[in-house]
DNA sequence: TTGCGTCCTG
DNA sequence: CAGGACGCAA
């Protein structure tokens, strides 16, 4: 009974946390990204910020974009909550009622072209067929085509839905060769097709110019959606435009006037999130503007940490009452700020997690587990760095992983700078370095649940277990990394830490070039020792989850219900060992919990390390 | 019904 | 690890 409880509601806190995270998925991509390329590259003033206070009158493109965004919607759809789909459905139908019909003419009436701007077009569009090579490039040329008529318009959509397509199996690939090229002249890949430097330079500042005209249409069309969707919004549009501009204090002093309704100002601002994530994966996606994604990065980062910095804030000043989960679910602003949210919501669910090991635990044998609840914390760790912080990790993994899911087309602009293995490491750094840290520093409630955790310091043995990966198969590749993040986070701290493992664990593996581009049908051994490393992750994941994990796989009910069948085998071995541990633990004198430990040589260790890590892929220092 | 989980068996 | 039986919840 407690077990199925307890699981139950794990997973309903994760599913539940879904529809609103969808935001969030963005941030993992984003991360990386900020990481990916040199933030300094950046001036002061973001380009987005500037072309949000201008607005373009161009409402063609920003059909198109808007196409995008919904076409983006309806290709995931059968991944994306309802929430976002109907949300997004909603944002199409309201902003672009006659959409594609006599978009043309209307909007020529109310904003005429001017002669400049249409032959300033009709140059980018011309240049970018030239430049014909990626796919993408037809979409942009379609985009900047807004004075086509209506069959122009329609076909550019077919198109994109094409590539859409094609985007979703060999992304990176697509990516990699087109976005990447267009974006850096420099690019070694099309290093050998530039005997006109020049030219292409001129191309590049031509493709520049034309994305940033998208871009301004973009938000126009952004702003009249926003505020055709939420009519009661409509007193904060100027709110908005300026939010754009300086996202971290505009969402500040937003929010601050909103604090007293929390739960309002959470879906507010998971709205709203949405909204800006919408837009920034368009407008990367189509653009792949370095500039531009550098000033989105920044601009999402700041206001991430703002979010998650008063959320924590709130949280440790009230939120004591709430519980782990309820926390988790009920604060959207949290899942917004992914990265350093999970951490914060990792420490948050830490305490929870014991409670759920024991839950599951104890069905087999309660009398020994009342004496080692605290052990099953423990044992997780065993088996891998993530292992320790594990209790912490489950109820987290469950619930960003299931957001992720829901955007892969969002994230897939953000994945195309992602082509070499080496970002991982990068990012990871990265990631330790400035994105948790900037969040944690913010976060002062992060000691409670620290400390509540802290009980699980029993298992200090395991937090100085680190994994070193020396698997170099492209699967394990990723954990081995992740494993070895967080063996170097152990070191400092060990839930905010273990938080970003999961994070980056999910971003790599959302990124990663290997599993998008060969999606197979079926499981393979790599996949078996993947979920198996993955178990110490997540004891539960949702079938989001393990989409999320195994994007080189096509799911389907056999393949999913494979993997659930694995993970429940992992569970029913996991469980058997605990149980004989602590019944030896008994048998052995045992009889207070924090007189319990795991040593290496122990035969829980022994067992589990035997089970889970046979191959000896990963070494346990 | 369907999906997910446990338990048992091979 | 896979299958099957069974229970439970939506």
């Amino acid at each position: 009974m407690n077990l199925s409880l307890s699981d139950q509601n794990m997973h309903n806190s994760s599913e539940g946390c879904l529809e609103d995270d969808k935001p969030d998925v963005m941030l993992p991509c984003f991360r990386r990204n900020m990481y990916d390329e040199p933030l300094a590259s950046y001036s002061s003033g973001s380009i987005i910020s500037q072309l949000l206070r201008k607005t373009i009158h161009n409402k063609r493109a920003l059909d198109e974009s808007h196409f995008y965004l919904s076409s983006s919607t309806a290709a995931d759809s059968g991944q994306e909550d309802q929430c976002s789909v109907s949300s997004k459905d909603s944002t199409v139908e309201a902003a672009s009622p006659s959409a594609h019909v006599s978009t043309g003419a209307s909007m020529e009436g109310e904003h005429p072209m001017t002669d400049h701007l249409q032959a300033k077009r009709a140059r980018v569009e011309n240049i970018i067929r030239v430049m014909a090579g990626s796919p993408n490039s037809r979409q942009h040329g379609d985009s900047e085509r807004s004075d086509t008529d209506a069959r122009d318009t329609r076909e550019a959509r077919e198109a994109y839905r094409e590539n859409k397509r094609k985007q979703r199996l060999p992304q990176h690939q697509e990516h990699s060769v087109g976005g990447p090229a267009n974006r850096r002249p420099g690019s070694s890949k099309n290093s050998d097709n530039c005997n006109n430097k020049d030219e292409e330079c001129h191309k590049l500042k031509e493709q520049l110019h034309s994305m940033q005209r998208l871009l301004r249409q973009l938000q126009e069309k952004f702003l009249q959606v926003y505020n055709q969707e939420d009519p009661e919004h409509n007193d904060r549009d100027e709110t908005e435009v300026v939010e754009h501009d300086t996202l971290g204090e505009s969402t500040e002093s937003r929010y601050a006037s909103t604090e007293d309704d929390y739960e309002r100002k959470n879906s507010r601002v998971t709205a709203e999130c949405k909204d800006r994530m919408k837009v920034v994966g368009y407008l990367v996606h189509q653009r792949e503007n370095q500039n531009l994604q550098e000033t989105l990065k920044q601009e999402l980062s700041r206001a991430v940490n703002d979010c998650v910095d008063r959320v924590f804030k709130k949280v440790s000043s009230t939120g004591l009452d709430l519980s782990p989960q309820q926390r988790m679910c009920s604060s959207p602003e949290m899942q917004i700020s992914v990265g350093a949210d999970r951490k914060s919501q990792q420490a948050g669910s830490t305490q929870e997690q014991p409670q759920a090991e024991e839950a599951a635990v104890k069905p087999r044998s309660l009398e020994y587990y009342e004496s080692v609840e605290a052990q099953s914390p423990q044992d997780q760790t065993e088996a891998l760095s993530l292992v320790v912080r594990k209790p912490a990790m489950t109820p987290l993994s469950s619930v960003t992983p299931t957001v992720k899911r829901p955007y892969p087309v969002h994230q897939t602009p953000f994945q195309f700078s992602y082509s070499t293995p080496l970002h991982d490491s990068q990012i990871l750094e990265h990631l330790l370095k400035y994105g948790p840290h900037s969040s944690f520093g913010g976060l002062p409630c992060m000691p409670p649940s620290m400390d509540r955790t802290s009980p699980d310091s029993v298992d200090l043995p395991w937090d100085t277990i680190a994994m070193r990966s020396k698997v170099t198969s492209s699967h394990l590749g990723h954990h081995a990394r992740a494993s070895t993040l967080g063996a170097v986070t152990v070191d400092n701290m060990c839930l905010p830490h273990v938080k970003i493992e999961c994070g980056e664990l999910q971003s790599m593996a959302e990124r990663n070039p290997y599993m998008s581009l060969n999606i197979q049908e079926g499981l393979t051994p790599s996949h078996l020792k993947k979920a198996k490393l993955m178990f110490f992750y997540t004891r539960y994941p949702s079938s989001n989850v393990l989409k999320t994990f195994f994007p080189d796989v096509k799911f389907n009910r056999c393949i999913t219900s494979q993997l659930i069948k694995w993970f429940s085998n992992f569970r029913e071995f996991y469980y058997i060992q605990m149980e004989k541990f602590a019944r030896q633990s008994i048998v052995d004198g045992i009889s207070d919990v924090k007189d319990m430990t795991v040593s290496r040589d122990s035969e829980l260790f022994r067992a589990l390390n035997m089970h889970y890590n046979k191959a000896n892929d990963f070494h346990i220092r």
